[in-house]
DNA sequence: CGACTAATTCGAGAATTTTCGAAATAGGGT
DNA sequence: ACCCTATTTCGAAAATTCTCGAATTAGTCG
């Protein structure tokens, strides 16, 4: 059910501290970041972050490549644009959303 | 803090229950749903309801006006699109996103 | 192979969430 | 004013989450 899968990755969107760490690999792009720098740049403590970690990976926003020793972490952007598909899926089916539906005039 | 907001937004988002009731109201549109309606459609006990709602109301996803002796809950689209802006918002600052920005060849 | 660094797993306590039924409140119509 | 229905608040139990430090595992480089 596709419901499920939706409300788990808004879940994981949905901590202050995971949301930031997402954001930090949105940005971070292509490159991606390894765990040890987002652990400094987050300033939490090392077992905190893998946990969240986890939990963006298990829900799939968020995948990890090995390179030498050590990890280097990727938002998946496919699966973000799912994401936002999902949500703004049946919006605009009664206007009053974005301006490009039905356009009910001013 | 913009973060703050958006998390909490998203929080309200990821549960199951709180997203099929969002989803309902985002389908609903403009009309909007009575609460007793909702009540019956997600077949979930009234004060259950009454808490999820007043979560997505608290994060202004959710608005409620009275409607003679029943409250007509709506989908606050606004606030909506200022969150899919968000996550979206750095996103594609790094091609891979969509089709649409620095196409980093293959 | 040995040692060193990077990262995860374990264990645990505090805080928060989810859910319900019963009781209270709110507002309107008769 | 009174009652009736719609909805919220109260109280509470079970489950989950969040956070950390300590110990463990994983993998690489010499």
């Amino acid at each position: 059910m596709k419901l499920e899968q939706a409300a788990k990755q808004l879940e994981a969107l949905g901590n202050p501290t995971r949301l930031n760490l997402y954001r930090t690999l949105v940005r971070a792009g292509e490159t991606g970041r390894p765990v040890g720098y987002l652990q400094e740049t987050l300033g939490i403590a090392a077992s905190t972050l893998s946990h969240h970690l986890h939990r963006l990976i298990l829900t799939g926003l968020v995948t990890q490549e090995r390179q030498a020793t050590t990890l280097i972490c990727r938002a998946n952007y496919p699966v973000m644009n799912d994401l936002l598909g999902f949500l703004a899926d049946e919006c605009c089916a009664d206007a009053a959303c974005g301006p490009a539906v039905g356009e009910a005039a001013a």
